[in-house]
DNA sequence: TTGTACGCGTTATCAA
DNA sequence: TTGATAACGCGTACAA
């Protein structure tokens, strides 16, 4: 490992003419330049960041928060993050926060300053950071994806989750669907709180409140699984399904068929997502597509705008879905 | 944010004590550790970890690069990752390198020490880390998951692909099948060569050889279909399909769906991996579970053993895998 | 355009 | 048991 030091003795020069050039350029000779430059690569030096980021307070390093890292759902938004960051030069240090309380432990690293900003996917503000976010408020370096809520006072991006929900239920009554059964996720979560108004709003203007059936899931495949198996003992069970996740909605698909029903001859069901596998199941899967790639880009860019000190105010920001019809609905049987 | 040395003279001693208590306690009375505990807890210090790092060359930091985050497969082995890190007192730096040549990048942060050691779950050993293998060999803080190849030189956890193979082949044979094709993943990987040799041992001990189809395949559900679809327009088509990924056996049964066909009815489909889903499909499917959770777990005891220096002969380790047999495969029609 | 010298916050050495 | 002080590698006034 050699040091600014070694560059700058066989340069002949003083570190700081190397450092110079190893940051702007500025006020360098094009003679000073070039042997600068031979003696960086003649070491193959390499400058140390932990040095570096003492002296500069910047670390490059971005640190992503996820619930659960294999949902297909977030490993997407993961994927374009990554790539933003990476165009801007930023490394992402990502934590999976399912089990335990190991987010706080990533907060503490935005705290210490060994992180430049920190993207979290889940519903809620780690608690060790209520304190930065109240003193800085919109000028903290802190994004949500996916979870938008007014009580989370930091910027973030999302779809328009009532609408999207209002949508798939619109698409399940225009079917013919009177009976219709929702499982939605934990409900502490604003974007199952927004479903759940559009899932409500619209059977409300059909007409059709007292045949909801709705049900608290968590997103998961076995939940999605329990709770459909639920909705097909009642008396009078449903025709149609609408799961806030796909992974749900997997997990539906096999308890009908594990009931000798079928989908969507029987029942019909939608997800929420349109993960890759949603176009490959048994039956394809109808789904209202995130732009989870595009969410990804976007919380990054919100937040090196905080960083970079050119965003001061909170921005919310709602992009495109798009309801995707596949095999999993159809009109229920006369 | 306070330092050192506010603690320092909140407390009427010198950074060096402080900085003992903060370490290992000893050599410090009992009166002075608790006025100095007293300040800490006062001022809410927390240690700057880049100075840290730049005195002790320790970060406390892993670096996991993965082929593709969105597969589940490797979801899992990450969360077995983070479980172990996060116990050791590591924090997990995750990078995709599915996209571009960034895995360079992360490899980098090993060679400028921003990080203390590197696990991959791909086949190559990034080419930036050459030299440092080649000089510190099993002393190298790095470690594979999956792929072990001896001609990675560097310890690692996997299960014995080639038996797995072996099994799901006998399976099938078991079955009545004579006509298999087969979907490898990428033949550059030590896995799936392993895997196609424990294929064709099976087939030339059932005299099958001639009856093997085999297509080079990448792991993805899109292949799966693809290469299913080429297999079903045979003349005389496959009765069953050995897959390297539950993935490309998703896609499989897609295909085969497509083609008018049932599975297991008209097709016998095996996957490889047991990712969570598999439980789930329709049908569900028959595939070799990898102890995904504990191949995480292991990577990390690994490379912590090389890192506290107690490690310095390369480890290569073998777990157990299970064949586990659901709807997927069953006898082919008369 | 270039160099000198200091400090970022910590740990480690040595002396007391 | 404790303290003074010198590094770790870098960026940046300020001076030349």
């Amino acid at each position: 490992m050699s040091t600014i030091n070694d560059v700058a003795r066989l340069a002949g020069v003083s570190t700081a003419t190397v450092s110079r050039v190893l940051n702007d350029y500025a006020h360098v000779s094009p003679a000073v330049l070039e042997k600068v430059m031979g003696a960086i690569d003649q070491l193959g030096y390499e400058p140390n960041q932990m040095a570096k980021s003492l002296r500069t307070l910047k670390t490059s390093r971005l640190i992503v928060t996820v619930p659960n890292i294999a949902n297909a759902f977030f490993a997407h938004i993961i994927r374009g993050v990554e790539e933003a960051a990476l165009a801007a030069g930023y490394t992402v240090l990502l934590g999976d926060v399912g089990f335990g309380d190991s987010e706080d432990a990533y907060a503490a690293l935005l705290r210490r300053k060994e992180a430049d900003g920190m993207i979290f996917l889940g519903h809620t503000l780690p608690a060790s950071l209520n304190d930065l976010v109240a003193k800085k408020g919109a000028a903290a370096p802190i994004v949500n994806g996916c979870e938008f809520s007014d009580a989370l006072s930091v910027s973030s991006v999302h779809i328009d989750n009532a609408l999207a929900a209002r949508q798939v239920m619109d698409h399940l009554y225009s079917l013919g669907h009177r009976r219709i059964g929702v499982i939605t996720g934990d409900l502490r979560s604003p974007i199952s709180r927004d479903r759940l108004q559009g899932v409500t709003a619209s059977a409300d203007q059909h007409g059709r409140s007292n045949d909801l059936t709705i049900l608290t899931g968590d997103y998961s495949i076995e939940c999605g699984a329990d709770m459909t198996k639920q909705l097909l003992a009642q008396a009078k069970r449903p025709t149609a399904l609408f799961c806030f996740s796909d992974d749900m909605a997997f997990g539906a698909l096999h308890a009908i068929r594990a009931a000798g029903l079928d989908c969507p001859a029987d029942i019909s069901v939608a997800g929420f997502d349109d993960v890759h596998l949603s176009r490959f199941s048994t039956p394809s899967l109808t789904t209202v597509r995130q732009p989870m790639h595009e969410i990804g880009r976007k919380t990054v860019e919100l937040l090196l705008g905080i960083i970079d000190g050119g965003t001061t105010e909170r921005v919310n920001i709602t992009l495109d879905h798009e309801l995707v019809i596949r095999e999993s609905t159809a009109a229920p049987k006369a």
